[in-house]
RNA sequence: GCGCGGUUAGCUCAGUGGUAGAGCAUUCCGUUGACAUCGGAAAGGCCGUAGGUUCGAUCCCUACACCGCGCACCA
């Protein structure tokens, strides 16, 4: 028996010793790559960088393994396969995750100095970068770590700024004073993607408003309304003329309203007639911009009502609610409530904290003509999506762009380039750090903006930052790159953004394929959460059942876009089957150690044997150029377990035998000969088994390959094999 | 309200215009050398409902039902 075969196969032994020579043998980076190689074309997938600020999950370990799968079999195929790896700074997602730690010290950010919170978080994210980074190279991944990026290296911040100022440049940045989403816990704006839309029960309130009845769901935003409207073609206010001054009683005593007749507004809710806030409402705020009417700050940043409320000053407003109702009451202005009210709040993605709209002074990007870059790109398809439907969301998106802010208020983050004068409000940008620029309106020195970039700013170029534009070298070979493989969860948050930097920037789309993959969820098919305790570690997994079982698992049954339900169940199986292979490999080298070369003659049941490994070869490469990597799994899994174990190996037994055969007829050559036509045909069918099981179970194929050439060559970078 | 996806074996999911597939689970049988992390066999499905197209539909079209997800300025 082979002394290096041992029984049973030990991932744990095997996979950190193969990682390693991988590493060493530095052909991760394809500019290391054989000579093969070198004449192939270049095939580049940019990592989704990992948040570095916690372990990684099942989701992790999903992309990882589809995007090892993608590089290692282009780079057998003889492509020059390059997968840049990346950690991603994640400054909101990273401040909330710092910021709870702060909270259970005690501590808050907010009686911090911004410099010593910055130190922090950075050492904190430090510390889980190299933690994630082991985490990726466990889960086998041949990605190239000479070329990781951080979010936060100095060449990418610096590029990113210049990016802003680019676009502030041409147009496609500017600073307005408009609605925000902002969230009163996290004391930062947020981008619409950065909130969730929640359904929630609330009372609708009717009020008397001079000779109209309102409707509301917000009376403590009430204080300040001076403007009513109604749709210009409601007969039932047609009375009433647009511009028309009424006086009127209201919660803190008689007021002058003005009519405003705006299209806005839906006959069909409630009366049809509404008070505007334009500080606190989206709707409000636009009429109150077509129209040019005044608004004024009613909520603080904290939440809490302003001086305009009067006796209820500083309260918070969810306590304010009622008694502002009471006060109406009490002056006989409340006409009826319906309990029965549905209606939509957005929150903190991330604290779930209701947004309070405010109107704030922000960087915005103007999106329509970034979008109908994109449009364009997807029209001349040059963008592809896996599976295709996801392309009708992404279109979807493009089409219903809305000016993208991009400021933050929070500390952990990109530094945006700009100067703001106090006084007057001029902003200017300026790259240099050093200068200490003055206000072109009032000569005053400015402040430098404490904001920083949303993080999709940056990582939106993603792309064309891991290649190193505009002049790297990385930029003129390997961009762009072939496929995004991500989350669908990302498809209108991070892709369309990558698209339209790489169109604005380089003129071209920063991939041709984009590879969505679903959730992992537990095995019943539920999401997986804290709150529910069904979350599945796969540390946990590839620790009992090793790396290679749970990448297999991960990968059969999984169609692209489809969420997927992990059960440990189906990852023992796998263990097995990296098992079965692993026997099935000590099987054919025990009987095959006398002679590997091509014998004198191949029996015909050995070359139908072989034409049908064939076959199978043709049909499983036709997957893996198809991306369906689901069905390529599959196959192999098949062949290798219940064609050539099953049936191939059981059948052959008795020519392998000495002094048996299968033709009993046959001389003692012809015996000879037939044993050794079998020895030839199991091994070829084991190492090309090897070869096409690689790119799922890198480890234990590698460990095999291993000792079949007696260390002489890395399956990593053999040719894919021919059918 | 709008949009997207799903509905196939007990479970998780593939798949195809021409008699339905896998893994796991179940039942039965089988262990002297590759492997019990095994082998052999069996059982199990009017492919969500109703129409339509077709010689033929689980597959294509329409409607509906239910499940999941996403979006939304409904005061």
């Amino acid at each position: 028996m082979n002394e290096k075969l041992t029984k049973p196969y030990d991932p744990k032994e095997t996979e950190g010793r193969i990682y390693k020579m991988w590493e060493k043998s530095g052909f991760f980076n394809p500019d290391n790559l054989p000579e093969r190689h070198q004449l192939g074309k270049p095939f580049v997938i940019v990592m989704p960088p990992p948040n570095a600020n916690g372990d990684l999950h099942a989701g992790h370990s999903l992309f990882i393994t589809l995007e090892d799968i993608f590089t290692r079999y282009y780079r057998m195929k003889g492509y020059r396969a390059l997968w840049i790896p990346g950690a991603d700074h994640a400054g909101f997602e990273t401040q909330v995750v710092y910021e709870k730690q702060l909270e259970k010290e005690g501590r808050s950010r907010f009686n911090m100095e911004p410099e010593d919170l910055y130190r922090e978080i950075l050492d904190f994210t430090l510390a889980n970068k190299s933690n994630m980074e082991r985490q990726v190279r466990e889960m086998g991944a041949s990605c190239d770590w000479s070329r990781e990026k951080f979010t936060l290296d100095a060449d990418v911040v610096a590029e990113v700024q210049r990016t802003f100022k680019k676009m502030y440049d041409d147009g496609l940045i500017y600073r307005g004073l408009r609605i925000i989403n902002w969230c009163p816990k996290h004391q930062t704006s947020l981008s619409d993607v950065e909130t969730v839309s929640e359904e929630q029960r609330t009372p609708f309130y009717y009020f008397k408003y001079g000779p109209f009845e309102i409707g509301t769901t917000r009376p403590e935003t009430k204080f300040g309304d001076k403007y009513v409207t109604m749709h210009p073609d409601d007969v039932r206010y047609k009375d009433y003329q647009h511009g028309q001054k009424i006086l009127l009683e209201w919660i803190n005593g008689p007021v002058e309203a003005t009519v405003i007749k705006d299209e806005a507004n839906d006959m069909e809710m409630g009366t049809g007639v509404m008070t505007i806030t334009p500080y606190h409402s989206q709707v409000d705020f636009e009429i109150a911009e077509r129209h040019n009417l005044d608004g004024e700050q009613i909520i603080d940043w904290r939440g809490r009502l302003l001086p305009i409320a009067g006796e209820l000053a500083g309260m918070k407003i969810g306590d304010a609610r009622e008694k502002i109702v009471d006060k109406l009451r009490s002056k006989a202005l409340v006409t009826r409530v319906d309990e029965n009210y549905t209606n939509v709040v957005k929150k903190c993605y991330k604290c779930n904290t209701v947004i309070e709209p405010q109107v704030k002074e922000q960087w915005f990007v103007k999106m329509k003509p970034l979008a109908e870059l994109a449009i364009a790109a997807l029209d001349k398809k040059e963008l592809t999506f896996i599976p295709d439907h996801q392309e009708k969301v992404f279109r979807y998106w493009m089409e219903n762009s809305i000016d993208w802010n991009i400021s933050r208020q929070i500390v952990w983050g990109i530094p945006i380039p700009a100067w703001l004068c106090d006084d007057c409000g001029t902003s200017h940008v300026e790259l240099d750090i050093a200068a200490t620029p003055k206000c072109s309106k009032c000569d005053k020195a400015m402040r430098r903006d404490a904001d920083t970039f949303d993080t999709w700013f940056s990582s939106g170029q993603w792309p064309l930052l891991v290649t190193n534009y505009p002049d790297g070298q990385d930029f003129g070979t390997y961009y762009p790159t072939d496929i995004m493989e991500t989350g669908h969860d990302l498809v209108f948050k991070w892709v369309p953004r990558m698209v339209i930097f790489g169109l604005y920037l380089s003129k071209r789309v920063p991939f041709h394929t984009v590879y969505m993959h679903g959730l992992v969820n537990d095995a019943q098919g539920r999401k997986m959460s804290k709150s529910k305790g069904n979350v599945i570690s796969p540390s946990q997994l590839t620790d009992k059942f090793g790396t290679d079982a749970l990448r297999m698992a991960l990968v059969i049954g999984n169609t692209p876009g489809t969420d997927l339900a992990l059960s440990e169940d189906k990852v023992k199986g796998q263990k097995h089957f990296a098992n079965k292979l692993w026997n099935i490999a000590r099987f054919v080298l025990d009987n095959s150690a006398e002679e590997t070369a091509k014998p004198r003659s191949i029996t015909p049941g050995d070359e139908a044997i072989l034409k049908n490994l064939r076959a199978a070869v043709e049909s499983i490469t036709a997957h893996m150029d198809n991306n369906r990597f689901y069905l390529a799994a599959e196959e192999i899994y098949h062949y290798i377990w219940h064609e050539f174990a099953d049936k191939i190996i059981e059948e052959m037994k008795p020519r392998l035998r000495e002094g048996d055969s299968a033709s009993p007829g046959g001389s003692a050559e012809d015996r000879v000969d037939n044993r050794q036509s079998a020895q030839y045909t199991l091994r070829v069918i084991l190492e090309t088994s090897v070869k096409l099981l690689h790119p799922f179970m890198p480890f234990v194929t590698e460990e095999i390959w291993q000792i079949l050439r007696e260390g002489k060559s890395l399956l990593m970078v053999e040719p894919w094999p021919q059918s």
